[in-house]
DNA sequence: TTTTCTTGTGTGTGCGCACACACAATTTAA
DNA sequence: TTAAATTGTGTGTGCGCACACACAAGAAAA
């Protein structure tokens, strides 16, 4: 109840102006020693916090925040962070923070050099992008540290001193908790089939490391009774090569009890395999894509992890805002919940990543 | 990058002064129609968004919120929604939100029904509680459409046309997932301990729900092979009583597979069987009250459902501030997320428990 | 010694909005 | 018909802070 402090209390406390108070707070120098120290003591003393609103109405900048991602609508995992940042965008407008979208091909290099050029040119006062491709992403950390634009990663994580803050999973965990459901799935013995749906050029080290995450979960349970068996199909768009190729190897190795595909093309693969009837083969997946959702409810997919894709752009703008605005710190890394969802409880995350 | 339009503009276009589309925007009054047709007009083809930060400072006005919560470290599970709902004050501070916290005991009506009363008598804006008992509850959503007090009931909800929200968890459905993570836990067949640890009198129509809804997807998954043996346990207090409980069930029943506590008390029942050696029991508890992810790391508590119960808090906090500072509409039903919770993803969660 | 530069301090304006107040033009009551 | 109340509109101040500017006093340079 009682009112807040304000610096003309700590001015007139002090017996100096709020100016003179002003330049103690923001370190503008122009202050005698004495002066600042009985000034600071005075803020001590009556536990002076800055008016934050005030402060961002008179601070009156804009901040403009360079956002590079695959283009909207190319896939559909790659469409959640860029809501998410968009959502968070027009939660924090009002404190003048903006976007700078620049798109770029997923499967170019080339493309996501020029595209982070371009969006450079702009002078963004910070930058947001998956480093998809390594090396033209550490040119560009390069090129930012030239310019000093600080940057957030999503999806993954590069040694870069330029890194102000990974936001994103922890794969080799997510290996590991895929282990342990898919253990569960399989009545203590059994084949699990590791599918990666991916080009080479993108993301291999986390799928690698959610390989990695798997064979050290099953290994570590039971070394003799779990295997795996990695399969890589670059053609994933093609249903009916994954069609058959998934026949053959279910002739090949009758034990395969489940599969873990490690990215969020699980259906992918229910859509290929809608013909092939056996017995159910639990499959695990990652994130809630519609189609996945639509699967996991059907019974056809029975596992996804969420990765919550669409909050990690959410909380990069977020961060970015508390940063500048509210001189807030950011830690190094931030790992999200790897939510482990089923048909009973998809519902809440669903209704999640739309809402905030 | 265009500047952002303020009401001196839309006054400007429109020919009127800032008071006038002031009054027109606040609808109070003393606006000819044909004026506040010209303005809002204005305001549309301008797409007026009136600055959030200015107008918060302007106002300048202070929130308090009431809080009637169980005393603290009465019970760990009733800490974490206060606690959510402290940290949220801290994030809002600025706005000039503040708390008023009353603690009851948590087993005691007349001691609510006190509380309760201090907590009006000191005129807050809003209210938050969770009707922990029924009827003085309802006593006190009276009292609150008297004087006309907003308020949001968290963990339970109740009918009444004074609650503007209701925060928390679904507890049929998380009956309904838990009897997912149970059948999985038992290849095909067995029956479910299920274990009501609580007092009569608080919380009985939470822990039927639970019931109805593992029993319904017990049911609907195997009608013959799925049983449910339900006792309840006053005395949860006391470790040899459960103890004993346990080990004559156990031997009555020799099929039980899995223990579903309903509540956030299953590390009472761990602690209480340490000695009992058998084969392992596959135990479902509620939340990560540290006991319990103690536990979960340990493998002797199998799976948590989180309710969420601190996010709770902290919503409920927010939610009011943007209701009050931004007037944001708010949903009558706020249901949180069930995650499922096993040691391998435990981490993360108990990392946000504490952040945000 | 005079001039220029540096240091220390205070004053004033503006950020965009909320709200109180002044005051003219009506309208209603007496 | 005159006084009082009502309606419509504009002006001014303040919310708490950031920052530009003014200006005095002393230090350094000429």
């Amino acid at each position: 109840m009682n009112k807040r402090v304000t610096i003309k209390d700590i001015a007139q406390q002090a017996g100096v102006s709020v100016g003179t108070v002003d330049r103690v707070i923001h370190e503008r120098g122009r202050v005698s020693a004495e002066v600042k120290e009985k000034v600071l003591q005075v803020m001590q003393a009556l536990d002076f916090e800055p008016n934050l609103i005030a402060s961002t109405l008179a601070f009156n900048r804009a901040i403009q925040i360079g956002v590079l991602m695959p283009q909207l609508h190319s896939d559909p995992y790659w469409d959640l962070p860029l809501l998410g940042m968009r959502r968070a965008q027009q939660s924090v407008r009002h404190y003048g923070v903006g976007l700078v979208e620049q798109m770029f091909d997923l499967f170019s290099p080339q493309d996501f050099k020029r595209s982070a050029r371009a969006l450079i040119d702009q002078k963004p006062d910070a930058l947001v992008f998956p480093p998809i491709f390594l090396k033209e992403s550490l040119e560009l950390l390069d090129h930012c540290a030239e310019v000093e634009v600080p940057t957030i990663l999503v999806n993954t994580d590069v040694e870069h001193p330029q890194v102000m803050s990974y936001i994103g999973q922890d794969s080799y965990q997510s290996g590991v908790l895929a282990g342990k459901l898919l253990s569960m799935a399989m009545n203590g013995a059994g084949k699990v089939l590791l599918l990666n749906l991916d080009k080479e050029t993108t993301n291999a080290k986390h799928l690698m490391d959610k390989e990695h995450g798997l064979r050290h979960f099953l290994a570590q349970k039971d070394e003799n009774s779990f295997t795996v068996l990695r399969q890589d199909v670059e053609d994933f768009d093609n249903p009916e090569r994954l069609d058959s190729l998934l026949k053959s190897l279910l002739q090949q190795y009758v034990d395969i009890q489940t599969v873990f595909v490690t990215n969020s093309r699980a259906y992918k693969l229910v859509e290929a395999i809608q013909g092939l009837s056996q017995a159910h083969l639990p499959i695990l997946g990652f994130d809630l894509l519609p189609n996945n959702l639509h699967f996991l409810q059907m019974g056809k997919i029975d596992f996804l992890i969420n990765q919550n894709a669409s909050y990690q752009g959410y909380l990069a703008i977020k961060n970015l805002t508390d940063y500048f605005i509210f001189k807030k710190q950011m830690p190094r890394v931030q790992h999200l919940p790897l939510d482990i969802v089923v048909a009973e409880n998809a519902a809440y995350y669903v209704q999640r990543e739309q809402g905030n």
